[in-house]
DNA sequence: CTTTTGTATGAAACGCTTTACATAAAGTAT
DNA sequence: ATACTTTATGTAAAGCGTTTCATACAAAAG
């Protein structure tokens, strides 16, 4: 559509002069008024001109139809009183017309979009990958859209990917998240849409929002009486969380472990990674160079374990003769390390397609009555132990 | 607000019925009317009464600001004539109201959506990993926002998700895509929105969609040209794509450099792999089982490649020594392995970025000046070969 | 047959912005 | 001063569904 705009700027004049023009009012120099008629044949102006959208409306159905709109939305909704004899007319104009509705409208409308956020610490990690992976297909069976937000662990971009869900007004969030962290809590606090937490370690927080994880505690604690019943005493700790403040439950699992099994804690022998495999890799060194060599490690993900392993192949110890190696998370890689990493399996799948009904049955404005899910994990005992 | 149809459920009757009692239009038997009048009270019932959407809209900035909501939109909006006063006035009641604007009722004037929709073949895939890592941050700079879609090659799925994208009125979509694929090639061609390609080998086909890669004819032309100056000479290639029919430029490459010079392809030396690492380790097993050992063996990616690495280990071959290995794409832990592997580097942040680049230009409307954008790839040398 | 009730459908309002056009006020040449 | 122009702002429409309320008609009850 040719608009005043598009004359004004043609003509090179303000729009104010352009509509005088039109409007006969005057005040316009003879040179310019003759300019801007010019332009308003050549691009062929129309006040008020109609444009034809490229697509179908709700409106032409309802014309091809014979019916209101009232009536076509009705039966594309499905709920309500229609005739069959109608639906079926409507139908077939929805049909041959090529009708999709215009989602922003129907958004706009109902004050609700069916689109929900996700964070995700790491799209790589196979951890929160598969688990994304149950939320996509249970969200596309609930004709859920995903924005997917790829966090990084950068916060300023979190805020703004707050601020992204609360613009195009999203009916809620699933955050996925592992460590404990102060500015998060802040950011969630403030945030008010629905919201389902994924794997956070809730052992500093009082905070209330539903959560989702396998009971981390109690699983450290038993992967340390496991290594003891196969006779391992000496068992190190590669941590991924702070040693000292905010311990995680699995540190904390450990610590409790090795007391109630009358074990010694070795001066170095918990160490803190970054949950990447270099990071696995210095932990153990560390240890060794500087203490002792322990007879077991076990590494709070397989990425740290799988990197320990690495060392302690560096320096020729026999797995699991002189060193035995277990993780957690049965990362795809873990069973092809050689030898096979043993480790701890999450139901991932399950955690993830649980968060979706949860989140949904928050957005119908239903209370849960936990606000912690716990899940089974199970230990997989491979060659490394 | 309560309406009449909260009414009628309360008292159990048609919202015809209650209609009635409300305008006094008779017809209703004296003991629903009484029901229904006793509702009424109880629920609070108010014809017409409006209600008060809990965020605050541009109208109440407006007021708040004491100007109209045109001027509030230009406010924000930032382009047009506001003074600066004005401007203040209006920051400020946008500050102390909260107000965000509705994204949907912007996008529903506007017809554009600042979304784009992202389809990934793999989201675990370290390649496409880091590819949608540049997207995410080069559209976030551009304000917009990502509808990823991981495909994982389910067609009905992928279908599906160009409605979501009709739909929702999407702006464009980057596609992500390995393999050549007759069923999405249809699909493809009957989408209407700007539309970019990643990573499509092209060999095949005619499309003029726009694409990136990297010339991987030349790379692997290249690969078998430096194993050759290496002085090897008994060339294995595994491929990921088809054999026979639709063969890669990967392949393809590799068949002609072989021909160049000089070298015999020996049967059974081209495998087929499904570019895992088990597939790579079967691929090589099967060649060194049936035929003979290779002195050197490509990959179509790194992960076969560490598969083919892995059964060469098994059968104590000694790399580089006995047989040479070489992947494509540099995945993180392709420097991990024992040995280093050689392999391809690409320039996944720069592709991803100019992909975001180019499809903004298309939904502008502008045209592109080519439809298929090259870039430098680097082979990586290291302890395999 | 009359009264009551439900079924099926339409008209119009609504949700929240942006935009097209109009116009008062303020400059700027002449 | 006068004759133009631009600046700055308002009014109302538009964009496209959904929803509310009203109502014609059919069916059931009395």
């Amino acid at each position: 559509m040719v608009t005043i705009k598009d004359i004004a700027e043609a003509a090179e004049v303000s729009t104010a002069t352009v509509s005088r023009v039109i409007n006969n009012k005057g005040n316009v120099s003879a040179a310019k008024e003759k300019i801007i008629k010019q332009k308003i044949k050549e691009l062929g102006y129309y006040k008020n001109k109609k444009k034809k959208s490229s697509q179908p409306g709700i409106k032409d159905v309802a014309q091809a139809a014979e019916v209101s709109t009232a009536t076509v939305s009705r039966v594309i909704n499905g709920d309500a009183y229609v005739s069959e004899e109608v639906k079926e007319k409507v139908l077939d104009s929805i049909k041959s017309l090529g009708y999709t509705p215009n989602v922003n409208a129907r958004n706009l409308r109902k004050k609700q979009t069916n689109l929900i956020g996700v964070i995700i610490p790491d799209i790589l990690n196979t951890v929160f990958g598969r688990t994304l992976r149950a939320i996509e297909k249970i969200a596309d069976q609930n004709n859920l859209d995903l924005l997917i937000f790829n966090y990084a662990s950068k916060y300023s971009r979190l805020e703004n990917f707050f601020n992204i869900l609360e613009r195009r007004r999203a009916d809620g969030l699933i955050f996925i998240s592992g460590e404990y962290n102060k500015k998060e809590e802040e950011l969630i606090k403030n945030f008010d849409l629905p919201l389902i937490q994924i794997f956070r370690d809730r052992n500093h927080e009082n905070l209330t929002i539903p959560n989702l994880n396998i009971n981390n505690y109690q699983m450290a604690y038993e992967v340390v009486n496991l290594l003891y019943k196969n006779n391992y005493r000496k068992i190190a700790f590669i941590s991924g969380s702070p040693l000292e403040e905010h311990k995680s439950s699995r540190l904390l699992a450990y610590e409790k472990a090795m007391t109630d099994l009358d074990l010694e804690i070795k001066e170095g022998f918990v160490q803190k990674g970054e949950y990447d495999l270099d990071s696995g890799y210095q932990a153990l060194k560390r240890i060794i160079e500087n203490y002792s060599v322990p007879e077991a490690v076990f590494a709070a993900n397989d990425e740290m374990a799988l990197g320990a392993m690495r060392y302690a192949q560096d320096i020729n110890l026999k797995i699991p003769e002189d060193i035995a190696l277990i993780g957690i998370d049965n990362i795809d890689i873990s069973k092809d390390s050689v030898p096979e990493l043993s480790t701890v399996d999450q139901p991932y799948f399950e955690i993830g397609k649980k968060s979706v009904e949860l989140l949904l049955r928050l957005i119908k404005g239903q209370k849960l009555e936990k606000d912690e899910y716990l899940f089974e994990h199970q230990i997989l005992l491979r060659e490394s132990v």
